[in-house]
DNA sequence: ACTAGCGGGACGACCCGTTTGT
DNA sequence: ACAAACGGGTCGTCCCGCTAGT
């Protein structure tokens, strides 16, 4: 009786953690309350804390999860040259930023909430940006750039700021500078 | 001229902002209640509501405040070319984010933390921004640069995602990938 | 259905009904406070917000409760003709209204502390004096009374001044002037 | 430097009883903060303490001075015979409960404010009401009628019933009722 | 495994009436 | 007349535990 209680219902740690990515993404973590969380989730507070310690956990838990579905997301960008794949990646992060339902990065977000480097929140946003990092350089060096770790840190600068500009500013004026800048970044093709 | 009323003693409303700008930048917001704020500045709660209409209030006093220190700040990086007072902004910026109480740029946390685009503290971190894309792009055009409108975006562009990575990532490295970006968007000297 | 899971207790929603009754018409809606009402109703305050959206929710739950109660009184005083149910209310309302915790008529106090008229609980109290009207007309037309929209009326200014005169006059005295106004108003038997 | 300081300008004092008086019939006596008061009064918060020990001793002062007025007004309707003049008392009444800005009594508003029957707040409407029945039983001895104590009980029933009535129910069914229980409270000229 | 409701206590922002000093 | 101080009080929300029932 674990997962499919009522048919096709998804289980209730997953709806847990849909919907507080949800809230925690359109109205940052702070502001959205466990009890907002439940009753959106239609799922009872023993359950919650049933499945999350608490709600830094749940917290947590969002990271993670977020990390994960980006690295897959990222996984099924395969074909053309790891030059291509990196425009794409960009590309991809503009078409998301200049979105209506886009807030910024979760991570940016999550962490300016979170002010302790050493809060397991904080790690596991530093856990993401170690592997962004080394996804960047993989692709530099496998595009035969000359300075890839130098790269993939200039690579991480511009995804900053597009992350923090897309919410911020005018997408559109933010993807044609994202696009110069890139170009510059990774020098003629 | 209430200011002095007590020997050498600063006015409540200044010592009000001060408090708050400490502990809204290095803990956040929502992070910090109005209790603790009035507890360390020594004010009775009444004379923060004399002062403030109300928490909202007093973070956006917050934000303009922190945004005249910076105008305030720049104007005084007088001498030099256009191009060098670029460089010496940026520098300083990467100074700033090398040091420890760094805790990212205090527009893009408050924007963290304040969803609605509608919202008063919203619009003052809009307007910040606005100020600072004009005079990126007046000192692209004194330095005699062909697309100032452009390359004021992506010094925005390098701006946040320094302010972000410099809060998160190694310092050092952050520094070298500025220094270089920057070389890049700005072409040779 | 949970109503009664621990023997013998009433369930919350109940026990804080009943109290904010008693202090409410006691004391007067303004004086109590919500902290007051979940300590005598010995609730957790997550546990009346969880019943009461407001504390203004449950002083309309106290009027619109209350007319129950005297709607389901009243039809207690059933046996008589029309005429001598008349006067057994108002009989009723003397004996109420000369006994030691008299403090008015609840719906009169709460109109005092709500000025608008427009309010949720001025509504209630609005509809209850419909009720009241309706009742004492019914009543008349059943007892052939010649006037009964007017004397309806009557009945109805008769039942707000002795409410009033009541708590702030000797009860004795107010007694004999209801008696002989009533007479007066029905004519003679 | 007591009364006229600027010229035409009312007194402190006058103008806080003044505007007390405007808010607490208005909006109720909790209801109005003491700061509300010296901002719409322009009057220094120590001069509000200089004039009045407390806000209940404000309160105290709005139920004595109103008593005054209504005094001083009652003695204005001086000529024709006392039954005329009580016919023109409840007149007088019914054309201020019609009144667009009547919010019922303030008598017995205020007393819906302050449960305790010993406090001077209701000890002064107390003797309002006293004084208000020997007005009635007075003009009823002049006029001749058999049962003055007992008709002036009747009387303030009326008063109350009206003043209640006219706050909570449609004016022009109030203003019928209350000629016809006059006049059935009066007898036959 | 999951639900419903309740208890608990600290804390959120905000306002109260009152006093003092300049 | 103004600003500030003061402490306590307002209503409301926070996260978290627990019990009983399905």
């Amino acid at each position: 009786v674990t997962a499919e209680t009522l048919a096709g219902r998804r289980p209730a740690r997953t709806r847990l953690l849909e919907t507080a990515t949800r809230l925690f993404y359109a109205e940052g973590v702070h502001a959205v309350g466990v009890d907002r969380i439940i009753a959106e989730a239609a799922v009872a507070k023993a359950t919650f804390y049933h499945h999350f310690a608490s709600k830094d956990d749940l917290v947590l838990a969002y990271v993670v999860e977020h990390s994960s579905w980006q690295r897959a997301a990222i996984a099924t960008i395969e074909d053309a040259s790891p030059r291509a794949r990196l425009e794409k990646i960009f590309a991809a992060m503009c078409d998301l930023g200049a979105g209506p339902a886009y807030r910024g990065c979760p991570y940016i977000n999550v962490a300016a909430e979170y002010p302790d480097p050493a809060h397991p929140v904080r790690q596991a946003v530093a856990e993401h940006r170690r592997w962004l990092r080394d996804l960047y350089r993989d692709l530099l060096v496998a595009a035969g750039h000359p300075e890839p770790e130098l790269t993939a840190g200039m690579l991480l600068l511009l995804r900053d700021g597009l992350s923090v500009s897309f919410d911020l500013d005018d997408p559109d004026g933010v993807r044609t500078a994202v696009r110069e800048t890139l170009a510059s970044v990774l020098g003629p093709r």
